[in-house]
DNA sequence: ATAAAATGACTGACTGATCGTTTTTTATTT
DNA sequence: AAATAAAAAACGATCAGTCAGTCATTTTAT
């Protein structure tokens, strides 16, 4: 009984993210109106409420981004060698998805879902879980790279995990305000910081702090 | 002609600030309505009014957070030793604040406006100036260790504060959203990629990334 | 094959509630 | 009494969301 194929149902959906991704992008989810997509999606009020409930579903369905999720998968997929390598790895793909002018508005509107997961339960799940998958990832990485002696047994892998994931989350800040950041020499910063996890020959007693 | 005294004055002012921060802090910006920050003052809407000019006055009055700046500033003040000592002084002011409970509205706020200055000017030049403090002491302290053989010339001194930034940046973020998150442990990670930085006797050539 | 009936896709004017702000009224102080 | 702080009431604007109705297409009946 459909009067349109599943393939038109699913582009008009994608039509009326599209145009909420593009407006919480400039605005805010709370600056933005449901005006404001409406029009920018060429749609009517009543049809954009046809695929989604309310504007908070459209917040949720936009605050959780599984093609990143995805993309750090396929990274791991090759991890099977220097531990080290596994971690430059990760912090190409992280590099190379913060340069992709494309994903300019991706960034903005995860922004907004950080300030956003302080008091939405539902948004603040997505955004845990979202680097929960990476933090596991580098916790593997360098645990099995401590317990193979390529990596100093100092910090905890969960502080690093938690360290590295921390850099990126200030780089999209950093870099979204519109101030000179130079992405390259940033992120040659952090595969230095990765190196210096090697296990050195004079790798005695390092300090500890309180 | 005066009505009320200065100090009674700025005491009702301060007033009013509490409980926007307050407010803020819950629910963020534009999901607080100025009734809420009415209701929590203990004034009226029109009193309020008397002090502020408009809702978008107490966002800005409360984006720019002068306190924290003065700390970093006592921090460097006693920066004349060794350059890697200093960085470690300023991870420790740092984390003092990142810790401290009676902050915890403050660092909210402060996610809230990172956020919002993706759209707001106004704010945006409080967070970016907020920021360019510290960087251009790490920057200092890093380019001085450089010249004086005691930290290594690879990474960029640029580079090495905006990272050290974005960790903080990335720390606030984790902890603010409750999950586990252990700071000491966590910040013993970065005084060890701080110490990293340090001249070592096999420091020839470092391999560079693309 | 063709017309009538039915249904899905979509519209846009409208709603009550709430927004930030202003104006008016009351209370307090000098 | 003169002035001003504070409270109360009310403003227009805007909000997310709704719903009676239109249009186009498909199904059913002849």
């Amino acid at each position: 009984m459909p009067k349109i194929s599943d393939k038109q149902r699913e582009s008009r959906r994608q039509q009326i993210l599209e145009a909420a991704l593009a407006c919480f992008a400039e605005d805010g989810f709370h600056q933005t109106g449901m005006a404001d997509i409406v029009k920018r999606s060429g749609l009517s009020h009543g049809a954009v409420y046809l695929y989604f409930q309310s504007k908070d579903d459209l917040i949720e369905a936009l605050a959780d981004d599984r093609h990143r999720r995805e993309a750090v998968l396929n990274s791991v997929a090759q991890g099977s060698g220097d531990p080290i390598e596994g971690l430059h790895a990760l912090v190409r793909v992280y590099a190379q998805w913060l340069t992709d002018p494309a994903g300019e508005a991706r960034r903005r509107v995860g922004i907004h879902g950080w300030a956003e997961a302080l008091r939405n339960r539902r948004v603040r799940s997505s955004v845990v879980e979202g680097i929960d998958m990476p933090r596991a990832l580098i916790v593997a990485l360098v645990e099995r790279g401590q317990h193979d002696g390529l990596i100093r047994q100092g910090p905890g892998a969960e502080a690093i995990a938690r360290m590295l994931i921390a850099i990126f989350q200030g780089f999209v800040l950093q870099k979204s305000w519109g101030e000179d950041f130079d992405v390259a020499t940033c992120v040659a910063a952090v595969d230095d910081v990765i190196d210096g996890l090697r296990t050195t020959k004079s790798d005695v007693k390092r300090r500890t702090r309180t």
